[in-house]
DNA sequence: AAATGTGAACTTTTTCACAGCT
DNA sequence: AGCTGTGAAAAAGTTCACATTT
């Protein structure tokens, strides 16, 4: 694929940093779109400005894959898109069973973007016996009751667990058990694993959380000024969240 | 404790690191299950095991907040639900509005712990003019057309996208521009947005592709001599994979 | 002239370890 | 005796700025 052959990384010794690999897959998405519309090369510059970071970190998370970069020119995209995929693993194809076939299960399994980049939803499983057998995104449902084999049978290493929270350590443990060593969890609840087993989270309640604090932040920010006795506006600065009900707690705390 | 006039806590000036913020609710969710049990104190090594942190991270995180706690004894369950709500701007109610009702939209509405903790679907919005009028988790789906007065209308200033990726960036604009201040981003595409404007990405084929560079390294570290093809294999890396309590992702942070 | 690759400086986050309360 | 709260040390991540290469 790609370029014909520079020679070798010379020193890749140590790993990836963890938030460098975090990043890969947004410059591999920005690649692909470039790919897509035959651009042959792109600069640092460029190619952060579409994966929204800044050039500087890229230039140096792609210093950890090697030197696949030309001075004064840029980056051969063909020749990074190979590159990247690779390294994250993605030129071969990962099996995929998504337990748990609800609203968001479903979603999972009609998601797109799964199939295109290196993943292949081998099997749905689901515990309601009315759905076995019913076709969801064209893959029928399984019941739970068949785990172990349907993840033996498809050599499946990478579990979706979309179940309902109070389900998931017990699939979890399963899936484990089977022979899953990677696991994204879209339940909301902490899984706890055995050594060796990677476990990503995707969780909507806790983002949302996070956007709440910075919005509750801004809308203090302005109001800053308004009101507020006592407590000199010294240093109102981002200080300003803890400073209001403060001083007299609601009657929440029981004691 | 919960002295009736604390002097003021003296310095939690700085802001709350944001790494902090990504945990609270963590924090939270476990402490609400115990509060559910009717749990009345927890220790910093009790509270971080049920959140998958460690103790001295937790502590410090709460050190940030202020001083809850009672040495010697732990942190009392309901005070701390408290405190971290508020911190985090769940005492109020906030309106949040779905922009594309698919299948993930739809899912995103049904999801429970919506609700459940300071949020509220105030609308949700859909292009296609089939949908329009349809209930979708007993909220009628309306049309895009009227998205400015939808959010104006319910002072939304969340919004959550859930449209395809070449929608994403336009409805982004509009919600923007009628005032969203915070968005919660599902579709794969990078957004942009003014300055005060708060974007956070779930990205399900980034996960797996993060998790897939896990699992082909765990592959790599038994197999060490497989040989691919192009690219000679310098330093085949032996590194084992990072370790501890439970890694966190951040930065995905995710639905 | 243009743009990479990278030491070095800087910032943030995590972990340690223990003084200080209850 | 037990457990928090926190300085200080260590580690991880980001940004700077420029020598080097095409």
């Amino acid at each position: 694929m790609a370029t014909g052959r520079t020679h070798r990384p010379a020193t890749r010794s140590r790993g990836i940093p963890e938030a460098t690999v975090a990043r890969l897959p947004l410059y591999l998405r920005a690649l692909t779109a470039l790919s897509e519309r035959s651009v042959p090369t792109v600069s640092s510059e460029e190619l952060a400005a579409a994966a929204g970071v800044n050039s500087a970190k890229l230039r140096k998370d792609f210093s950890y894959l090697g030197s696949y970069g030309t001075r004064g020119v840029g980056y051969d995209v063909e020749y990074l898109v190979y590159q990247i995929s690779r390294e994250l693993g993605l030129t071969q194809d990962w099996p995929v069973v998504i337990v748990g076939i609800g609203n968001l299960g479903a979603a999972l399994a009609n998601y797109g973007g799964f199939a295109s980049r290196g993943f292949r939803v081998a099997a749905l499983i689901d515990a309601d016996p009315a759905m076995a057998g019913k076709p969801v995104a064209g893959i029928p449902v399984q019941h739970s009751d068949d785990l172990e084999k349907i993840i033996q049978d498809n050599g499946v290493s990478i579990g979706v667990i979309a179940t309902p929270a109070g389900a998931a350590q017990a699939v979890c443990e399963r899936l484990v058990a089977a022979g899953v060593t990677s696991i994204l969890n879209f339940a909301p609840t902490v899984l706890s694993v055995p050594e060796g087993v990677d476990v990503r989270k995707v969780d909507l309640s806790i983002e949302l959380q996070i956007l709440a604090f910075h919005e509750q932040r801004k809308a203090g920010e302005e109001a800053a000024a308004a009101s507020d006795g006592g407590v000199p506006a010294a240093a109102v600065r981002s200080d300003s969240t803890d400073q209001g009900p403060d001083g007299d707690m609601p009657a929440v705390m029981p004691a």
